[in-house]
DNA sequence: CTCTGAATGAGACTCATTATCAAAACTGAG
DNA sequence: CTCAGTTTTGATAATGAGTCTCATTCAGAG
């Protein structure tokens, strides 16, 4: 008798949580919407509409711009806006934990990066004060980190 | 003889700043350029394009859209991309204190927060450490709370 | 199986931003 | 001051990411 999770159960896990998200909204956990989310698990990095397009090419720009609107709705995906171009979209936080972005500012691919627990504590808990001065009740913060990507930097 | 710096010394020290860092990319400054820094100056949040030509209704979008991009390019003016509708423009570093955002999910203006020096401090440090492990180089980091902000949560 | 409302996909459409280009303004040399 | 060479301006056209439309298809309840 297994106690651990496999693989193979979080990938079950991931898709009852999204089930259940949908359908508390009435909304339907289509075939398409299970390749969007996928699409998304399977990559390291946060993905453009013509990344997921390709890697799915099955799916119709038009509905998985649909989709990712449902599912963001839903606190399913996450948008990052970071300017010029495409937004990119990733999971949102029960689904991934939680992190922050190495943005490049040359060909603007985004990776993840996680800060320590303990510091992340101390900058929520300033955040929530700083907030509060402001009557702002705040959802969620985002740190991003902008610079040159190993590869910009130095093209092998 | 004083030997603090006044407000309008600081008004000086400002154009004296931009002219300097637009005549090294031997751009000059222009006195639509000017009037459109005082508009970013004068404002105690980030503008957005409509918000600037109603401040300054004689420059012409184009030509501010044109000079945004000129003064994003010189170090001059931060654009700040939080996802949907206008950008919002504002000045950068050493013309405005380093700080963060609040941005507001439900009617999109953005109100400028400063985090404590020592917070800042061992953010820097760690984000770097980060950036080092992946080869990243930095450049900035940019920290936004989104949420609601007090007038949309609560109408008067 | 049938029925109803939700989802799909191709294409039209929006609208913030960028590019174009002729006219205007500025700069430095003579 | 004037001329030549730039840069800037501003009205307008073009771009393009994202959204909307609508007829068709599908999923799930009964």
């Amino acid at each position: 008798m297994e106690n651990t999770t496999t693989p193979d159960d979080q990938y079950f896990e991931h898709h009852a949580f999204v089930h259940k998200r949908l359908s508390t909204e009435n909304h339907r956990y289509t075939t398409g919407r299970h390749r969007l989310v996928d699409a998304l698990a399977e990559s390291a990095q946060p993905l453009t509409l013509p990344e997921i397009v390709e890697i799915a090419p099955d799916l119709a720009a038009s509905s998985v711009y649909r989709n990712l609107e449902v599912l963001e709705r839903c606190g399913v995906v996450n948008r990052i806006t970071s300017g010029g171009g495409h937004a990119h979209f990733e999971l949102a936080e029960p689904l991934l934990s939680h992190h922050h972005h190495l943005v490049c500012v040359s060909c603007g691919t985004i990776e993840d990066v996680r800060l320590d627990d303990e510091l992340e504590a101390l900058l929520d808990q300033n955040l929530n004060l700083l907030a509060d001065r402001a009557s702002f009740k705040p959802l969620h913060h985002s740190l991003d980190l902008h610079g040159h990507c190993a590869e910009c930097e130095d093209p092998a």
